[in-house]
RNA sequence: GGUACCUUGGCCGAGUGGUUAGGCAACGGUCUGCAAAACCGUGUACAGCGGUUCGAAUCUGCUAGGUACCUCCA
């Protein structure tokens, strides 16, 4: 196998080619969402960034087992140091059991990634489905000597790691910086070291996610379901760990701590992290007001958005930038981005169509090279649709009758579109275009009285032509005339 | 304060030591009964000030501005 996919690996800060552990598997492992909200922006962009990657090592003919976790435990409100977790406060605010509350945001959360057209991971564990595990996880590092157990709780030793091994390699920290900089928090006394972090963590008396455990009924740590899963379903080192940069540190730094400590080896060998979103310049925040979720966007219930997006609007925008820059949304860059893709997909639906000629005028020869080549190139999505949108106007071109194209290379260009439109970049048309009975017979229909309008044109009876246009376009449609017919679209 | 990253034309956004990124918007033109679409043409952009070089927007130093993380966060 030809190894010309090179990615962007925070551990080294460089980009490396892609040689896998086990070829032709692959085993990549991504963050996924806490469900006690809906999915918002901060959601979509390491979705979508991951989905990329894994169609494309598809593609590229690796078998790939994606495993994108599910937290529905423990992450620690910071005001609440009493104990509390983001899901039982919720629960106990919303009058449900935690699971019920999982259950509600997790639905939602799978159906917006649907509409995104993000893939299903091939295994999406639960950390509550893995307390067991965690909990032998935490006594191998135990058994290894670092961690001590207190008041019922588990924390990691930071410095005896650090002493050992080096904490801190993924975030280019050392522990002497963090400690200057460490701010005094409550409940501090039961760690030895500040910088040490919480495997098992005992629960109060009124906090309703517990489970049994050697030490106390209690929950596991915030970094630890996936060091934990990540091993179980991809091994003791594996490929890819992907997630947002905001985790870089204190979370991978963390996991990278614990599968080192349990493992006596680092279990990661390509770390790869997507850059974060802002909204009008500003970072997207509770706080800040400007925390727009994906259903506002498709809905455009949001102050901020003068309209609503569609789904494909947003994928598209979130691919024009490559997956390690921020990205910023705002108005004006999402309708430039809605215009664009529409040119682009209505480029790829007039391809269909397209007549080949006995030469080619227009040269598409190497469309699928200079896109693969982007896509092997730390996935420069940008890039691979520049090369689409060049191509675009050479189907405009020849759709125009202002060239030709020959039957084999019209064959290529249709094959290498929906290769990188549909399968890698995973853009389809927003409208349903079921083949059903109905739609078949309805499409008909529009397509009669564009015929009857054609024959009013060529009669020059312009009166009976404008009517038909007028009151489709009145009912929603699109028409629009080509050299010798009609396009149309609802 | 510490660490890391960034600053490209009206907007978004790639890339690079010397050669057109691309999209949106704008302007002019072609086509068209009109409209829409499409096509053609037009912008001499790379934060500022030095340095290296035959040549830098691309390497380097400083300055200014911005972003992220520093135990909630995608």
């Amino acid at each position: 196998m030809e190894h010309n996919l090179f990615i962007y690996n925070t551990l080294t800060r460089r980009k490396e080619r892609f040689i896998p552990l086990n070829e032709p598997y692959v085993g990549m492992y991504v963050c996924g969402p806490t469900v006690y909200g809906d999915g918002h922006l901060g959601h979509a962009r390491p979705a979508i960034t991951f989905d990329l990657l894994f169609r494309w090592l598809q593609q590229s003919g690796y078998k790939v087992r994606y495993v994108r976790n599910i937290t529905d435990v423990g992450h620690l409100e910071h005001d609440a140091d009493e104990g509390e977790d983001k899901i039982a406060k919720k629960a106990r605010l919303e009058q449900k059991e935690p699971m019920e509350v999982v259950q509600y945001y997790l639905n939602r959360y799978h159906k917006a990634m649907e509409a995104l057209n993000v893939l299903p991971p091939s295994i999406e564990p639960h950390a509550s489905g893995h307390i067991i595990e965690q909990i032998e996880f935490i006594k191998q590092i135990l058994d290894a000597g670092y961690a001590y157990i207190s008041e019922g709780s588990v924390y990691f030793d930071v410095r005896k790691y650090d002493h050992d091994h080096k904490y801190g390699i993924l975030s280019g920290r050392n522990i002497d910086d963090l400690l200057e900089n460490t701010r005094e928090l409550d409940g501090q006394q039961e760690k030895h070291c500040s910088l040490d972090f919480a495997l098992w963590k005992k629960a109060q008396p009124e906090h309703i996610m517990r489970w049994p455990s050697p030490w106390s009924d209690g929950f596991p740590g915030w970094h630890l379901e996936c060091s934990t899963m990540g091993t179980k379903y991809l091994g003791q080192q594996f490929d890819i760990h992907g997630g947002g940069m905001d985790l870089v540190f204190p979370h991978h730094e963390c996991e990278i701590a614990q599968s080192t400590a349990a493992l006596g080896h680092e279990s990661v060998r390509y770390w790869m992290h997507n850059n974060m979103i802002t909204i009008n310049g500003q970072k997207m925040g509770k706080s800040l007001g400007n925390f727009i979720t994906l259903d506002e966007f498709f809905t455009g219930s949001h102050k901020l958005l003068d309209q609503a997006y569609a789904p494909m609007t947003i994928r598209f925008f979130i691919l024009q930038a490559q997956y390690r820059s921020t990205v910023d949304f705002s108005n004006e860059a999402l309708k430039a981005s809605e215009k664009g893709y529409q040119r682009l997909m209505e480029a790829y639906s007039r391809l269909k169509s397209l007549k080949p000629a006995a030469t080619s005028t227009v040269d598409v020869k190497d469309l699928r090279a200079k896109c693969t080549e982007a896509m092997n190139d730390d996935l420069n999505s940008p890039i691979v649709i520049s090369h689409l949108f060049e191509a675009a106007k050479a189907i405009n071109a020849v759709a125009d009758g202002k060239a030709t194209i020959s039957a084999e290379d019209l064959e290529e260009l249709k094959a290498t579109y929906k290769l990188f439109v549909e399968d890698v970049l995973g853009l389809k048309a927003d409208a349903a275009e079921g083949s059903s009975s109905t739609s078949d017979a309805y499409k008909k229909a529009v397509d009669l009285l564009l015929n009857i309008r054609l024959e009013a044109k060529q009669n020059k009876d312009w009166a009976t032509s404008d009517k038909i246009r007028n009151a489709l376009q009145a009912a929603g449609f699109t028409i629009k005339d080509t050299k010798d017919g009609f396009e149309w679209s609802l």
